[in-house]
Parts: C-alpha cells; structure tokens; sequence
DNA sequence: TATTTAACTAATGTCGACAATATAGACCTG
DNA sequence: CAGGTCTATATTGTCGACATTAGTTAAATA
C-alpha cells in the first residue's frame, strides 16, 4: 500500500480533492450542475478557488464545462464506461511493456511481494482488500512504466473515472481470484523482461474486467 | 482539411489559445518561466485570466505548475519525445482499431479520397502541405475511433506537444513518400474492417516516425 | 569567514464587487 | 392559440486589491 499521498498545499487544493471525492463517491449526484456560487457556501471558499477546483475537475473529464453556463457532473452510461475501458487497455497495456522494461528488480520483487501478501488476504476471504490491493497493483504497473505521461493521464486521471463507476454502480463483486492470478501472470512476464507477453496479458486482464462489468450491468 | 476549429468564447478561451500559439511556435521560449503579472500585461487582460490559461495550458502538458512558486514551459528532451511517442503509439493504436471498427463507409471514401489529394501534392513535390496532411490524417483516424476520451487527449492534449517539438527542433523533413504509404496501407485495413492490422500498422508507423526523428537529433 | 537568522521583496493565492451573458417568464402579435 | 420578442434575474466571466508565501539580501553571531 504505497499509493502516492497527493498533498494539498493551497485552498483550492484541498476543494479539488474534497469536490473530487463527493463526486467520486456519488455524494454529489452524477450528472447534476455544479454551480459555483452555491459551492463557495458550501465548502467556504471563494469563488475564485471553486472555479479553479472546477477546472481541475474537467481536466480529470468528471466535469464538463460549457462557457457563459457552467460545469456539470459527467453521467456515468455504458457507453461512457465501454470508452473508459478501451483507453485503458491502450495505455495500461503499454504501461505494462514498458513496466517490463524499465521497472528494477527490487521493484519487481516488491510487486511479487505484494501481491504474496494478497494472495493470503483474499485466501481468508478477506474481499475488503479486494480492490485496495487492485488499485494498487495497478498504480505500480503504470508508475513502473517511468513515462510521465501514462502516469499522469491514469493516475491523476482516469482511475478517479474508473473508482466513481465502481463506486456508484457497486462494482465490489467477485471475479476475485481469477483477477488475482491474472496478476501473478502479469508480473511473471515483467519479471522475465517479456514486453510482449506482458502488454498482451494486461490488455486482456482489463478486456476482461470489462466484460465482467458490462454483464454485470446487462443483469440489472 | 477539416480539423475541427475551437473558437473562442470568452477573454480566456483567445488568451489561452494565443499562449498555446506562442508556446508551440517557440516566440515564448521552451523552459522559461511564466510571470502572470507579465502575461497579463503583455497580453491586456486580468491575471485571473492568465490563470485560468496557465491552468489549461498545464492541462495539456505544455507547462507545468508549481505551487506558490509559479507556472513554466516544458522543457523538450529526448527522454520526453520518447515518452510522448510511447503513449501516442497506444492511442493511435487503439484509435486506428476503433475507427476500423466505427467509421462510417462514408467516412473511409472521404479518408480515401483525401489520400488522393494529397498524393498528387506530394508527387508535385508540395511538401508544404506534407505536414498539414499528416495532422489531417491522423485526425481522422483518431475523431473516427468515437471514442471521446481518446480523442479530448490527442486532440486538446498530445498533439499540440508533438507540434511543439516538431516546430522547435525542425522536424519538416523527409519521410514523405514513406510515410505517405504508410497511410495508405492503415486506411486500407480500416477500409477492410481489419481492426487487428490497423491497430498494428498505425502503431509501427508511428514507431517509424519516433525512429527516424531520434535519428536526426542524435545526428545534431 | 562561514553560518544562521531576520527582514525585505516580489511573486502567487485569495477575495469581494462589477460586467457580460444565458435562461425563464411575461407580454405582444399574427 | 402558436410563435416570437422583450424584459427580468440569476449565473458565469472579469477585474483590481489584499493576504500569504518563497526567495533573496543583509545583518548578526560564533
């Protein structure tokens, strides 16, 4: 568990993460208006730093803004989720041939490490772990990547998209073990400098992911 | 030519174009440091104006921020032509197997018969128009793939970086011809719905271009 | 002289007020 | 009554001033 702890420095710092939170977390329904003034109450800023918290939500695509009108809250829709995910398989595919090129070997086996530790938690069916431990292995594939940008459009990026689905659709269900050794073979590719193999496995672990989700939607 | 045209609604949205403008084309030089207080002078509006430019320029990885310290231009490096290149090759990538997935048969007859004009401009040796061609294409291909999230960080994002390098270390040169084939074999693929190929040939192309771009800065 | 500390300066962060714009509702007109 | 225009109002866009912070220079002490 070693996700990096973004730390707000400034006021609209400290509103982006709470904005970005309560939208995350469905506190702040999907696809509402956002209107500033009412925010500067609510969260006693000005409107200044509700507008620059806003913008940085737009860059995270949870908002949209529109000029002269103002900022919305995305709506979450299959469709929106089938797109999320196809970018996803691009970018975390590279992430993870580039992971087998770049990450060291102490990293590589911290990641083997982790996810022994995993391996013991969901054993005891401890499925609280369940996405922690996801999210995780994720983060360390793409920061394992040393490539700025991939890191940043994931990490700062989609992955917030990614959580606000699985929050506000409940997406806590299983397919845990099977995920768990998708991983194991992930990382035994980037462990054998395998670019290839590693991209391929990841690109169909997130195909995967996706289809389980998308039934999961289709049932409801 | 038919690259979609953002117009500018409020003070802002001319600021930050304008800024983008001149960052790209090099007048404000790579690596040097933005003073709102100048900005705001030079180009007559208010610093909140500025601000919310700096903010989007930073979106789009053209600056980067620093709290209470200030906001400066990229710096352009080897490492960071490679690093783009890596997440372009993913999206295009994928946005190539989802235009042949997506695009319209009309959309492919008007991809085809741009390739047309364009052929008979390079045969007559108007390389003037080899780089707006190129941008064009790619465009296409990447607008075709539906996707939005795919599109919004090509479009608003890496691709005014890639214009950046290609302005600032001179990248008019050659690979007319070649590369020039090279779209014609994607367009081929999307125009057979053969996702797999497109996918796989829009990535080697711009492998290709990466290559052969490393090699003229290592000849320098 | 080297080092630490303390003021000073210049930049960014934040605020409240004013200007410009879009939306809704009333009113007019065919 | 349908359609359009015009006004009213609420929201966003913009501005200048003030607060706070980082970096620098100068002073003081060991």
């Amino acid at each position: 568990m070693l996700v990096k702890s973004e730390q707000a420095i400034t006021n609209a710092d400290r509103t982006f993460f709470q904005l970005r939170k309560d939208i995350v977390e469905g506190i702040i329904p999907a696809g509402s208006k956002l209107s500033e003034m009412e925010l500067s109450t609510k969260y006693e800023v000005s409107r200044a730093v509700i507008r620059e918290a806003i913008n940085r939500l737009a860059t995270c695509h949870l908002v949209e803004r529109k000029a002269n009108v103002g900022a919305r809250i995305v709506a979450l829709s299959p469709e929106g989720l089938v797109q999320l995910y196809q970018v996803r398989e691009a970018l975390e595919g590279m992430a993870a041939r580039l992971a087998a090129r770049h990450m060291s070997d102490k990293e590589i086996a911290d990641m083997q490490a982790l996810l022994d530790s995993h391996f013991d938690k969901v054993k005891d069916g401890q499925s609280y772990y369940q996405e922690a431990g996801d999210v995780d292995f994720h983060y360390r594939i793409v920061t394992g990547s040393k490539n700025d940008h991939l890191i940043s459009v994931l990490v700062d990026g989609l992955y917030h998209l990614v959580r606000m689905y699985r929050v506000q659709l409940g997406m806590a269900g299983p397919r845990v073990s099977t995920a768990f050794d998708e991983h194991r073979h992930i990382v035994n590719a980037i462990a054998n400098r395998d670019e290839e193999l590693a991209e391929m496995l990841m690109r169909r672990h997130i195909l995967y992911s996706k289809n389980n989700i998308e039934k999961k939607l289709n049932h409801d």
